[in-house]
DNA sequence: TGAAAATATGAACAGTGTTCATTATATTTG
DNA sequence: CAAATATAATGAACACTGTTCATATTTTCA
C-alpha cells in the first residue's frame, strides 16, 4: 500500500504545484492573465493535462479563492482580539480597506469575479466562511449597539451597512472612480473616509 | 455639399446602427456575450468593417456607458426635485439601488468595467458627468449637514460615504454575495439597509 | 515479459479582438 | 462615356482563450 500512497501524494503534489503556478501567475498578470495555458506552461505539462487535475477553471479559481480568504483572514486576525466593539469594528474596516487595496488581485478574485455556482458544494463551505465572518462583524456590532445605547438598530443591518460602505470604496478605487472625489492618494482618502464613517455611525 | 452631407449622415447613421446592435447584444447577453463577431452579425457586415466605424471595443464600450449614464439620470430626475436634503438624498439612494438592480447589464458596464484609459478625452467628459453627480450630492449634503446641525462632518465625505453605501450594496447584490446575509429578496433587503443607513446618518 | 491500468498529450473545435492586403463599389476627372 | 481615383467592405490570418477526446506513452502488476 505504500506505493499507492505515494502516488496519491505525487497527484497532491502536482496539484499544489498546479496551483502554485496559478498563484503566481494571478499576482504577476492579474485575473485578466490568469490561464489554463499559461499555467500549464509554467509547470511544464500540456494543457490538458490540467484538466485531469482540476474539473475546469471555474474551480482552479475557487481554490485560489480559498487562499485569498485565508490570506485576508490574516489582516484581519490582529484587530478580532481587540475588545471594545467599536474598535474592533474600526480595525476590521481598515484591515478590510488594507487588504483590498494592497491585494487588489486577491480582492478582484474574491468578491469581483462572478461567483462560479457549478460547484455547489464548494460553494457551501465557503459560504459557511463568509458567513462566519458576518456572524462575528454582526455580534461585534450587537455589543457596540448596546454599549452605544443606540436604539431602533439592527445589528445585521448595521453589519451590512459597514462591509457595503468598505467594500464599496475599494470597489470604487480598484475602478479608479474615486479619481472623481479626489485626483490622488486613495488609500488617505479611503481611511480619512472609514474615520468619518465611523464617527457618523457609532457617535 | 449635399452629396457629401449625405455620405456623412449614411456613416453617423450606421455608427448609430452599430451601437444600437451592441446595446441589443448587450441587453440579451450581458457583457461578457458583448462581442465585435455579434455586433457584426447583427448588421450584417464583416468583423473587420465595425473598426471602419470604432477604434476598438473599448470605444463601442465608452459609447454604450454614456447611454446608461443617461438612462441613469432618468432614474435620478425625480428625486432631485425634491426640496429637503435629507429626502433627496434618500430618493437619490432609492433610485440607484434600483437602477443597480433593475439594469444590472448597464451597471455593470458603467461601474464594474475596467475603465478604458486610452481615451482621455473621452474620458474627461465622462468625468466632467460624473463629477457633476457627485457634486450635487455633495451640495446636498452640505444642506442636510446645516440643516440638521451635523458638527465636524465634511460633506465630500459624508458624499463619498452615502455613494460607496449604495453602490457596495448593490455590488454586492450582484455578485451574490449578499445570500450571506439574507437567502431571498436582494431588493427588500436593500431597500431596509438604506432606511437604516439614512437614519443612522442623519438621525 | 506481456497485459492492464494510469497518465500525458497533440490536435482540434468554437470562440475572442484585431490587422491588413485584396477586392468591390462609388465618385471624380479627362 | 471611359478611365483613374478615392472610398468602403471584406476574407483570411494571427495570436489568443477554455475545453474535449482519441491517441500515445509510461507505470504497475500478475
Amino acid at each position: 500500500m505504500g506505493l499507492a500512497e505515494r502516488k496519491e501524494r505525487d497527484k497532491a503534489e502536482l496539484k499544489d504545484t498546479i496551483l502554485e503556478a496559478a498563484k503566481s501567475i494571478l499576482l504577476k498578470h492579474g485575473i485578466k492573465g490568469l490561464s489554463i495555458r499559461k499555467i500549464a506552461n509554467n509547470v511544464e505539462y500540456s494543457p490538458a493535462t490540467i484538466y485531469l487535475y482540476f474539473k475546469d477553471k471555474d474551480e482552479i479559481m475557487h481554490e485560489l479563492m480559498e487562499m485569498g480568504f485565508k490570506l485576508m483572514n490574516s489582516y484581519m486576525s490582529e484587530s478580532i482580539s481587540e475588545l471594545d466593539p467599536v474598535k474592533r469594528i474600526n480595525g476590521i474596516g481598515k484591515a478590510y480597506i488594507k487588504f483590498g487595496l494592497e491585494k487588489k488581485d486577491w480582492y478582484d478574485l474574491m468578491f469581483n469575479s462572478e461567483k462560479p455556482m457549478k460547484h455547489i458544494e464548494k460553494c457551501l463551505e465557503e459560504w459557511d466562511e463568509g458567513m462566519a465572518m458576518f456572524a462575528l462583524l454582526a455580534a461585534t456590532c450587537k455589543q457596540a449597539i448596546d454599549k452605544l445605547g443606540l436604539q431602533g438598530v439592527n445589528e445585521r443591518i448595521l453589519a451590512l451597512h459597514l462591509w457595503s460602505c468598505v467594500h464599496g470604496l475599494v470597489n470604487l478605487a480598484q475602478t479608479e472612480r474615486l479619481e472623481i472625489v479626489e485626483q490622488n492618494n486613495a488609500k488617505e482618502l479611503l481611511e480619512k473616509t472609514l474615520d468619518s464613517m465611523m464617527k457618523t455611525i457609532f457617535r
